[in-house]
Order: C-alpha cells, then structure tokens, then sequence
DNA sequence: AGCACGCCGACT
DNA sequence: GTCGGCGTGCTC
C-alpha cells in the first residue's frame, strides 16, 4: 500500500510513500504523518491511497501523528479549492486548515488528578479530622479534581492518600478538559415567538435544508445560501437559533461564524444557553484567537468526535471538521474580518459557500448593511434574499441629523470637534440622564506633529506614514509597525530647532479630553485599542457603561459592533468622511456600513434616538443614504459606479503586491511582472506549442507604489488586475508564478477578491 | 524549504 | 594550490 503525502513545504507537489506493515490500518486521507525527505524528517499529510506508484525506491512513512485522521476528506477537498482558487501552493492551504494547537503534537490533551469515592461504607468511617474534612466533601461530590479538592479542604495531597491507603477512594490520572467559559453562567433558553418576517425566513432555510438533505448523494449538489438582510436588532440571532435546532434534528452539525470582536462572551452564552439543555442538547465548540493552545486543542476535538455539534468561531472556524454538515452561519458577513491578510488570503464567507456547497449544506449570511458583492449576487439570482424591514420590539430607527462642519469651521477658527448642535445634545442629554455615545475612528491625541516654520513632520522611521502623539504615555507611535519614539521638545530638523513645534489631527484621546474640559461634571470614559490593555478591560467598561456609571463613551470601531444600551439616546460620529477620501474602491460602502452601524446604537430603549453624523462633505451620497437608513438607494448609486470601472461586484479583483527592501528592486520587478501580465491578454504564439488562451477582458492597472508605500520598512509596488472570470484568471496567475523568478529580496503575494488596497 | 553539487574568483 | 561565492537541481 501507498500513501501520496502533502509535505509541510510549500513544494507544490506531493510525494509517495510505503506504508509500513506494522502502520497499516492506521493510515488513511487526513492522517498526519512524519516522512523521511532528503536527510530530513517532515511532517505532512497523507492526501491519497494508492495500490502503487510511478517511482521505484519508495521510502516509508516514519510514523502517524495523532490517534485519527485530523483532516476530512471532504475538509481536504476544501483545502484543494482555496490553493487553486486564491492562487496559492496548496500545502499552505492544508496547513490553514487545521489550527496550531491540533497540529502541534505535544499540546495534547491534559492530563490531571482525579479524586473518585470507591465506595461508602454504610456505617460512617471514624476517621481523623483533617481526613474526615476531605471525606465529607467526596461524599457529597463523588468526584473531582484533586487540586481542586486540596482548595477546599485547605490540606494537602498526603492527606488524600490516606484516604486511599483505607481503600475509601481512589486516585488516578484523567483526561480534564479545558473549558474556556467554565467561569459563565448558562441559564436555559427555549426559542421565542417569532414574528411573520422572522417567520417567513426561517421557513425558507428550513425548506432549503430539507431539500438538501435528501438530494442524492451522487447528484449535482445544488446552491442554496440565503442573505438574511435585517436593520439592527431586527431578531437575526433568534432565526440563526432556530436554523440550528433544525440542522441538529437532521442528525447535522452547524458553524457559526461571527466577526472576532463580536465573539464576546455574551454572544457565545446565547447559543450555548439554547444548546445546554433539551431535546437537542449538544456541546457548542468556540474557537478564537484569544483561547490559549490548549484551550483551542480540547474544543477541536470535542468538534473531532463529533460531541460538540456546533462551532462558533471567528474566520477560520469554517474549517472545523464538523460532519456531517447542515448549516453555516456568517453573522455580519459584510466585516472585513473575514478576509484573512496573510497566504493563504482566503475570505471565510466565500469558503463558507464552496464548502456548503460540496457538503450539501446551506449558507445564511446575515448582516444589516450587506456587502454589495452579495447583495449583488441576490439580484442575480445566486443567493436569495430574505427581508426583515422591523425591529422585533417596534423601536423606531433613530434620527439621523447631518452636520455640516464647514459652517462649523467658518464661525470658530480652525476646525472644531464638535459643533454647536452636537455640544447641545449632548448637554440635553447630561441633563436628562441620558447616555451618550461618541465615535471617532483614530486613536491617539494628534495625528501629526509638525513645525508651522521649516515644515518638519514627525514620520516613521520604518512607513510612510506620520507618527501619531499619544498625550498621557507622551509618546509618538506608529500605527502601522508600532514604532515607539520620544516627543521632541523643539523642532528636530537640522538648522531648525524651533521650539513652537504644533500638533494637528484628532484623535479619541483629544476628544476625551475636550469632554472633560466642556462637561467637568460628565462622567466621561475612553474606549480604544490603548484603553484596552487587559483581557477585562472590554467588559469592565461595558459593564460599568450599562450599570449607567459612565455618562459619554468614547471610542474607535471597537464600539460600533453590536452593544445594546437601551439608556444611548445620543450618538456623535466626530468626523464621518475620514474614511471617504480614501483611495479604495470601497471606501464609501465602508462609510455607509460603519455609519449605519454606529447610528444603530442609538434607540435601542423606549426614547427615540438621535445620531449626529458631523461631516465635511455632508452631501456625500453614502452619508446621505446613510441619514435616511436607505440601504437599496445606496446599493444602486454605488453600483452603478462600480459597473462603470468594472469594480467588484460588476467584475473580479486581483492584486499583486511586490514587496522588498529597495524600491528600485521592488518596482523594477513590479515592471517585469507586469510585461508577463501582458502576454496573459495577448499570448506570443508559442511555435509548435499550445498558445495559452487569452483573457480577453482583462484589465492590468500599474504597477504603481502601494497607497502606503512603506511599510515595516518594505517598499510595496501594486498592480490591480480586472477580469469577469476569476477561476481563469486564477489559473494563468498560478502558472506564471510558477515560471517567475524574481530577486531574492523581492517577494510577491497575489491578493484574490481583495478587501484590503493598502 | 533546505541541502547538495558545481563551477569560477581572491586568499593562506 | 584551497576557501567560498551563490546558481541549479533534487528530494518519493
């Protein structure tokens, strides 16, 4: 027997090997096992069984990682189709697949003591005090961990081993699981009345996933993702809930992805809680970037051997061995998150749908303001669209009012933070005890440090771009690479020394500071990536924002997910077009998402709420549409700009980024690349040999620097490529990277559907 | 990816 | 005469 193994190389190829006798049996697709290469000991996977192989002299597998086969079959099938879709070596695609802690094989499971009471004596055993201490709590608990039991009793291990020693109890190694959310507490919950929207929807996943269900095996598996679009707190999470239990009544299992900051602890309760108890009890699996390795480990496993039947996690969780699969959940599934940014640069919701695709699964997306790729793809016909135009509990959205900041600018000298109408909300607010929230999507005091004489600009050392000042740690940081460096004093050019150096810029810092100067009796609190040092920090001070001990919020993105306030009556959003005039196709369908998600933390209680959009060019048709909550009036204007330059959903994106550290190189390279761009578009007649077939439709733009052009002191040269047809642009992209030799210095990553232009 | 082999320049 | 540069090719 002969396995074909996927080595841990990004080789491109696979190898065969003998299965040695002593391994047979133990060995099949998905197991992991460790090859002879060369002089080398690799690690790989086996990828295919065969009777025999095209070469002679087979080395032997040297052995079998793990108890079982980690990756499935159908989870390598998945693996194949990103290393071809998303242009990279497919070894990188199968390592994507199964997470560090799995792969890695001494984080294995953990091994602890356990106390168990063999069994009690009718007659009370008269023992010692100490002895009689620990007896008394094993009685009652029968069982538990003997570090724990020791803190209890408040004794020792000797004192436990007596009680063996009198036959009473025994002690022995087990297999302890470690439990993330051990420290939550899980109150049952039944699902709730739905109303004829919610209705409505779920009937029509459900019938989805019954047809899915019994379609042949064989059959042409056939496309079945819903768009599930609802303003916020329109009861999406009740019908994923619902979608669920349905899957589990199948005998399948569900994956539930959710953008990593919204994988808080209370959105983990929610389908824990439905889960915990009646007639579809199942574990549910959590995987996230903040759970330790061997955290991550045991909930795996759990997924392994099917005991947890549902998974939710951040991006990657799509790879979860879940089987058999009926339902992928993408909550938000317009975040950005969702696109990883290193190879293999996959994009989950679109893995979500291949993978349900060929595990006749169905796929519902979920997001108040969806991206206009899928919305697209409803209108096309691809996907299928489900309403749900009201809020569940009959809140009205709330009033969007639009500032303009150039008046503001006009009646006070240099530009404000806020402007007159939005100070007086916020008073009104103060008055009536009202909570306030304020958005600003800088952090930092300044954002730039300049000297008004020579021109000097404080810049990072290692990007392009200006340090920015962070006022209580006085420091200048660096958002892109985290440089740290001192304030100066006095201007630090040569010849310069001017000690009138100014900053410029807002950043939340500054806006904190400027509520505390206008509102000294407001309880005013920060709330960014600076003020979030420790792993409590995000609940403390949502926890203390909700008990209503905080007055005005601050804060970055990181506040406009998902809270629910009901006392928020007020949201200021300080600068709305500080992401508008960004060079990205997307930048106004950021704008519009993030302005309407903000505005939805408004009004979520019996008041009414109101949103001040504070902005330059306040007749922008994002932030237009965006007053209005008119999510299909953006979708068409917006549309038909992307039609014109043939922008993603209207064509396919790809981007190449060239990177090193010498521009000439860089663009030099970038230049070479772009003459094998050229040859996809018109293939040079190869004499004798096939000529490639051309991409007729593809546009090559660049190369050109990288809107940031350094970063991490790489220089980054870009070119966009456009096309309809991304598998075959796919393909022609793979090929050539084969055939391309660049310098060593230089690499080159190929971005497929890119969300990220920088 | 890593490591061998191999073919030309500047050194003990 | 040898040490060492990194180009090319191979690993089942």
């Amino acid at each position: 027997m002969i396995a074909r193994v996927s080595l841990e190389i990004a080789l491109r190829r696979e190898f065969d090997y003998l299965i040695p006798e002593e391994l047979v049996g133990q060995i099949e697709v998905g197991s992991r096992v460790q090859v002879p290469f060369g002089a080398r000991k690799i690690p790989g996977c086996v990828t295919a069984l065969a009777e025999e192989s095209a070469h002679t002299h087979l080395k032997a597998i040297l052995k079998v990682i793990g108890t079982q086969s980690l990756v499935t079959p159908k989870v390598l099938q998945l693996a194949r189709w990103i290393g071809e879709y998303y242009c990279c070596a497919p070894e990188t695609a199968l390592k994507a697949v199964l997470p560090e802690a799995v792969r890695q094989e001494e984080s294995g499971f953990r091994e602890r003591l356990f106390v168990r009471v063999l069994n009690v004596p009718a007659e009370p055993p008269k023992l010692p005090r100490r002895q009689q201490d620990v007896w008394n709590i094993l009685v009652e608990r029968r069982e538990l961990a003997m570090t724990e039991l020791l803190t209890l009793a408040q004794t020792t291990a000797a004192t436990v081993r007596k009680l063996e020693d009198r036959g009473l109890v025994e002690i022995a190694p087990q297999i302890s699981e470690r439990d993330p959310y051990s420290r939550e507490q899980i109150l049952p919950s039944t699902p709730i009345t739905l109303n004829p929207s919610q209705v409505g929807a779920l009937q029509k996943i459900v019938a989805a996933m019954d047809a899915r269900r019994s379609a042949p095996a064989d059959g042409k598996p056939t496309a079945a993702t819903f768009l599930l679009h609802g303003v916020t707190g329109s009861g999406k999470t009740e019908i994923y809930l619902q979608a669920i239990a349905h899957a589990l009544e199948q005998g399948r299992g569900a994956i539930v992805l959710v953008p990593e900051i919204a994988l808080t602890p209370q959105t983990v309760e929610r389908f824990k809680a439905r889960f915990s108890s009646g007639k579809w009890q199942t574990l549910v699996a959590v995987l996230h970037s903040h759970l330790s390795a061997g955290e991550r480990h045991d909930e795996w496993h759990k997924i392994r051997q099917g005991r947890a039947r549902i998974v939710i996690g951040a991006r990657s969780a799509i790879f979860a061995p879940v089987d058999p699969l009926g339902l992928v959940i993408v909550d938000e599934e317009h975040e950005q998150t969702y696109k990883q940014e290193e190879a293999p640069r996959y994009h989950a919701r679109d893995v979500a749908i291949v993978r349900a695709q060929m595990e006749n699964a169905v796929v519902v997306l979920g997001s108040a303001t969806p991206s206009l790729e899928s919305y697209h793809n409803c209108k096309s016909g691809k996907y299928t669209l489900l309403e749900l135009p009201e809020r569940v509990d009959d809140q009205k959205m709330p009033h969007v009012r639009v500032v303009d900041m150039r008046q503001a600018a006009h009646q006070e000298k240099g530009i404000p933070i806020f402007s007159p109408q939005l100070k007086e909300a916020i008073t009104q607010r103060l008055e009536r005890q009202e909570q306030t929230i304020l958005f600003l999507n800088r952090r930092g005091y300044s954002t730039a440090l300049q000297c008004p004489k020579c021109g000097y600009v404080a810049e990072c050392p290692n990007c392009s771009v200006s340090l920015t000042y962070h006022r209580l740690e006085q420091k200048l940081c660096c958002h892109i690479c985290a440089h740290v460096a001192p304030v100066p004093k006095v201007c630090p050019a040569e010849n310069c020394g001017n000690p009138a150096i100014r900053f410029s810029g807002t950043g939340t810092q500054k806006v904190e500071e400027a509520i505390r100067k206008l509102f000294p009796q407001a309880r005013c609190h920060r709330m960014d990536a600076d003020t979030m040092k420790r792993k409590d920090d995000y609940r403390r001070i949502l926890g203390d924002f909700r008990a209503g001990k905080i007055d005005i919020l601050v804060g970055t993105q990181m506040i406009a997910k998902g809270l629910h306030f009901p006392n928020v009556t007020l949201v200021g959003i300080i600068y709305a077009d500080s992401a508008l005039h960004q060079p990205d196709f997307r930048a106004g369908e950021r704008t519009f998402q993030l302005l309407t998600q903000v505005a939805g933390r408004a009004g979520r209680g019996d008041v009414e709420g109101e949103v001040f959009v504070q902005a330059f060019t306040p007749f922008h048709p994002a932030i237009q549409y965006a007053r209005r909550h008119d999510f299909q009036g953006f979708y068409d204007q917006e549309l038909e700009f992307r039609e014109q330059l043939k922008y993603p959903p209207a064509g396919r994106v790809a981007l190449l980024t060239l990177k090193g550290r010498s521009e000439d190189k860089v663009k030099f390279s970038a230049e070479h690349v772009r003459r094998e761009l050229d040859k996809l578009v018109a293939p040079p007649a190869a004499p004798g040999g096939e000529a490639a077939a051309a991409i007729k439709d593809l546009i090559i733009a660049g190369p050109a620097p990288a809107p940031l052009l350094k970063a991490e002191t790489y220089y980054r040269y870009q070119l966009m490529l456009r096309t309809r047809s991304m598998s075959k642009l796919s393909h022609a992209l793979a090929k050539m990277v084969a055939g391309l030799t660049l310098p060593d210095e230089v690499t080159m990553a190929v971005d497929i559907d890119p969300v990220n232009l920088f």
